[in-house]
DNA sequence: TTGTAGGCGTTATCAG
DNA sequence: CTGATAACGCCTACAA
């Protein structure tokens, strides 16, 4: 694209300087190869003047096999998936891979950018939730590049998953609700397929039985939605005494939605946003602990990495009610 | 890392079936080069038929120049940073490029990190607010790949800037604080040296005047510090009319840590995120526009990246006054 | 432990 | 317009 003048330092000028051959200065980059110690120190020193660093893309090729793994993720203006990103990314760091970077909110792009994304020859793929078709997970697993789903479903055979466990969240909000006596429950999420809402909704309705005595769905299941589907289904249920939403952003809205109305249900979430505990909402909530979500989908997708062939692996990360004022 | 089976379709499979050379098949997939309509579409069907993609690893490194952009970040938990990723990611996309991910969160880590992303030749590189040591900037200069900060200064020659224009925004606020005849106004804002804070920090100064009677920076700058730097200003100057904030987070802070307070001043923000519109804060507050920014960012990008020796430049991108309720 | 000699998949160069 | 051929920088048998 440029003029090809950027004189990178390769592995040939540090064997000069040094006075050994180009293989003893690839064996000191490669872990686990045999130099002496002797020799080690010299392409050591020779390189550090010259300021040399292997030329990844030289050794991806040679290898066949590279550092790159792809982020496929949706709405960064989740604060969630934001949350999400950070150990994400930590994670991937300390062993050494880096991620792609894709954005998938305009599904119209997305498919030709996923394919592209085959071009760069990335190890792994990692879908976050919310981020749509997986038909076109397919290309990569037919290619026998992994890919993990976090907080998603998947009907595909060879793609690992991890998810909060949402039914041990609905078992907290449950009783947290039997707790405090409450026995008229509505619930509010996202569209019905989406896969947080209805996995938490699901159990939900199980657990709760006729308790659960009114839902919404609302496409979008932003702040705005929230709003909305609190105030009509507290017009069509005024006597309802709390209202459990499927994320954090739902129920944000929804407690603001509700101050003019005259009902006023307690109010439950579902994520543990950074917003949650701010002064006005001081949402209860069940936790996911991103940390560990991260944890596991890496490691997921590393040990299938390391052996494609290999069952498909489920995990679930346990969850943390927190109870604020809100409920 | 793992088996080498994965048996990519490469050019020469293509050409084989399509009855032509390996250079006819690179032809047909790099713009611009000389091929017969005929071969062409020969070469276009047989790829088509294979699954074939160009394998960018083997073409950076025969071109000495990668599709890759490294965007040096801290902080996705700022909403305004996760905020200005989306458009950023979507304008390297637009131009072919993909971003390589590096959270400048643990400035213990980001040195290495930031060395190790030399190895991936990256075509340039963006570094957002916030993302420390700029002396590791220098490397890259250095090694003639282009740097551009967004909302950062720099002393580094050679390396562009975009910023929103800070001054601008000052203007709006005093002319706002004018316009409402408040005479007692204070401000707040993250550690003095930082580049946001301090801009519109010496711009407010300077057009305020003594109308600026109290002034209180705070490290960090989240949602917590703008709580208690607001409750300590508003300690120390009962009577302030208006608190000017240097970001959303401080403000949003601000606000419900004057709840509990004797005296509520107006407060506006900066930056307008998302959670600036939402109900309790309806903040007024200058905005960003970051897809301006994220254009503008690439753009500089490119062209340097296009030629390297240029002189630096800067650009302000205009900022818009939304007034809430807030102030 | 070391150095030598391929080869990874492309693109660029240069004859035809 | 096309097809051989030589890089690109590195890793890895293989032989010394």
């Amino acid at each position: 694209m440029s003029e090809k003048s950027k004189n990178w330092v390769k592995a040939e000028d540090v064997a000069r300087l040094a006075g050994v051959s180009r293989s003893a200065v690839s064996r000191t980059f490669t872990p686990g190869a045999s130099v002496a110690e002797k020799t080690r120190q010299k392409v050591l020193a020779a390189a550090e003047e010259l300021g040399y660093q292997v030329n990844i893309i030289a050794r991806a090729m040679n290898t066949g096999s590279s550092n790159f793994i792809g982020i496929v993720t949706a709405g960064f203006d989740n604060p969630f998936r934001s949350k999400l990103l950070a150990p994400l990314v930590h994670q991937l760091a300390l062993h050494g891979l880096i991620p792609l970077l894709m954005n998938a909110d305009d599904p119209q792009q997305l498919a030709p950018s996923l394919k592209q994304l085959l071009s760069y020859h990335v190890a792994g793929v990692i879908i976050t939730s919310g981020a749509p078709p997986l038909s076109l997970a397919e290309e990569y697993l037919a290619r026998k590049i992994p890919v993990t789903l976090i907080n998603r479903h998947a009907d595909l055979a060879g793609c690992d998953r991890v998810a909060s466990d949402n039914s041990q969240g609905a078992h907290l909000i449950a009783q947290h609700c039997t707790n405090r006596g409450w026995r008229k429950i509505g619930f509010i999420g996202e569209d019905a397929h989406h896969f947080s809402t209805s996995q938490r909704y699901q159990a939900l309705k199980k657990l709760l039985g006729d308790r659960l005595v009114a839902t919404r769905f609302f496409p979008g299941g932003g702040y705005e939605a929230g709003r909305a589907a609190a105030c009509e289904l507290c017009e069509e249920q005024p006597d309802l005494e709390v209202l459990v939403c499927a994320t954090d952003m739902l129920a944000l809205g929804a407690i603001d939605g509700l101050k003019a109305h005259a009902s006023r249900p307690a109010v439950t979430g579902f994520d543990d946003i950074p917003q949650a505990a701010w002064d006005p909402y001081q949402l209860t909530t069940v936790q996911q602990d991103t940390a560990l979500l991260a944890r596991h989908a890496v490691d997921l997708l590393l040990t299938r990495i390391a052996q494609f062939e290999l069952p498909p692996r489920q995990r679930a990360v346990p969850v943390k009610l927190i109870v604020r004022r809100s409920a």
